[in-house]
DNA sequence: CCTACCGATCGGTAGG
DNA sequence: CCTACCGATCGGTAGG
C-alpha cells in the first residue's frame, strides 16, 4: 500500500462522501460527474485526478463494505462461549451497527448492485451468499438446541438481514435516536422473531405441569438446591 | 373512465411489465426507452403512442401501489374481533402478499423514489407516513393490552416494514417456495419480534413463583375449577 | 378522422 | 486544475 499524500487523501474522502450521498439519492446512472464536481467546488474534469472513471467512485465506495460481514459473522458463529441465541443477538447488533456506520454506502450498494464492475459484483454476491450461510448456520444450531422455533433457516436469515439492513433507509444520524439504541431494539426483535416461546400458550394439562416442573427446577437452582 | 381498446390495453400491460423489470434491475435513469422498446420488439418512438413520456412509465408502475397499504392497514386496525396480536399478524401477512404480488414494482418504487414526479412523490410520502402510523397504532394497542413488550413503536413498525418489504429483493416466483408460505413465515416472525414472552427468563425467585401461580391458574381453568 | 406505427432527426448532455 | 473537444446516445418530436 503506497502512502498517498494527505492532501490528496483528504480530497478523495470528501469527494467519496459527496458521491455516496448523490448516488444514494439519485442512483449511479442518475448522478453525473458534473454534480459531484459541483458539490466539491471543482471542475468536472479535475475529478479524473482522483478517480480514473465514474465506475471507480462506485468501486471505492463499496469495496470496503462488501466483504467484511462474512468474516465478522463467522467469528461470532465460532464463539463457543455464546449460545446460538446470544450469537444471533450479537450478529444482528453487529449488522445494524455496521450498516448505520455508513448508511449511504449501504443504500448505494443495495441499489446499484447492477452497476458494479463484474469482478466486484462477483465478490459482492459471494459475500452475501456466505453471510447468509453463516447466519443460517447460527439459526440451525439454535433450532437443534431447542432455543429457536423449527423455522426455515434460509427464510429466517433473509428476513433478519432485512430487519438489520432496513435502518439504512430511515435512520437519521442527527435525530434523537443513536445508532446503538436502534441496534439494541432491532437485535432484540431479531432474536424474538424466531425464539421458542409459548406462542400458542400451553394447551393441555400435561404441558402446564411440565411448565410448573421447569419453574420449580429453576427455583431450586436459585435457592441452591441440587437438581433432583 | 373511458374504455380503451383491448389491443391497446394489452400492449400497455406488456410494456409496463418489461419496464418494471428493467427499472428494477438498472434503475430509472439507467434504463433507456430503447431498451424497453427492444424487449417488446417495437420501435422506440412507438412507445409514445402508449405513454407520453418516460416519466409516464414510472407513474403508471407505482400509482396503484402507493396508496393502497394505508387503507388496508386501517381496516385491519379497526377490526374489533381481532386482538392487536392478530391484527399485527394479519397486517404483516397482507404486506408481504402485497409486495410479492408485484415484487419488481415495489423495488422500483423503493429505488427510484427520487425520480417520481412531485405530485406522486407527495402521495407516496404521505402513504408511507400514514401506513407507519397505522402499524405503530396497532403495536401501541398491543403494548397497552400487555400482548407486546413495551417497545418503541416507531422503531418496531419501521423494522416490521423492513421484514415485510425485504422479500421483494430475494423472492423467486419460480422457486420452490410460494408467496403464501413466505408470508406465513414472515408474519409469524413479525409477531414474535415484539411478542411479550420470557425473553430474559425469570431472574428472581419471586418471578418464578409468579410463573407457577400463572400456570396453576391455567391448569385450574382447564380442569374446570373456578379462579380463586 | 381514427389507430398504430415508421425512419429520420431535433436540441442537449453524457462520460471521457 | 481548466479549455476544448470527441463519438454516442439520451428523451422526445417531426411529417407521412
Amino acid at each position: 500500500m503506497v502512502k498517498a499524500g494527505p492532501r490528496k487523501e483528504l480530497m478523495e474522502r470528501e469527494l467519496l462522501d459527496h458521491a455516496a450521498e448523490l448516488f444514494a439519492r439519485n442512483g449511479f446512472s442518475g448522478t453525473s460527474l458534473q454534480e459531484i464536481a459541483d458539490t466539491a467546488n471543482v471542475g468536472r474534469t479535475s475529478l479524473y485526478h482522483y478517480f480514473s472513471s465514474k465506475e471507480a467512485f462506485l468501486t471505492a465506495l463499496v469495496e470496503d463494505v462488501t466483504m467484511t460481514a462474512w468474516t465478522l459473522l463467522s467469528e461470532i458463529r465460532q464463539r463457543s462461549d455464546l449460545s446460538p441465541r446470544r450469537q444471533l443477538e450479537a450478529a444482528a447488533r453487529m449488522l445494524v451497527m455496521r450498516v448505520l456506520s455508513k448508511p449511504a454506502r449501504f443504500r448505494v450498494l443495495e441499489r446499484d448492485e447492477a452497476s458494479l464492475p463484474e469482478e466486484l459484483a462477483e465478490l459482492h454476491r459471494k459475500g452475501k451468499r456466505d453471510s447468509l450461510a453463516e447466519l443460517a448456520a447460527i439459526i440451525d444450531a439454535g433450532v437443534v438446541a431447542g432455543e429457536f422455533r423449527p423455522v426455515d433457516s434460509q427464510i429466517a436469515a433473509l428476513t433478519i438481514f432485512g430487519m438489520c439492513n432496513w435502518p439504512a433507509w430511515w435512520f437519521n444520524p442527527k435525530g434523537q435516536r443513536n445508532a446503538s439504541s436502534v441496534a439494541d431494539a432491532v437485535s432484540t426483535m431479531a432474536v424474538g422473531s424466531i425464539l421458542r416461546d409459548d406462542v400458542a400458550g400451553p394447551s393441555t394439562p400435561a404441558e402446564v405441569i411440565r411448565g410448573i416442573r421447569d419453574d420449580l427446577a429453576t427455583l431450586a437452582r436459585m435457592v441452591g438446591l441440587r437438581e433432583t
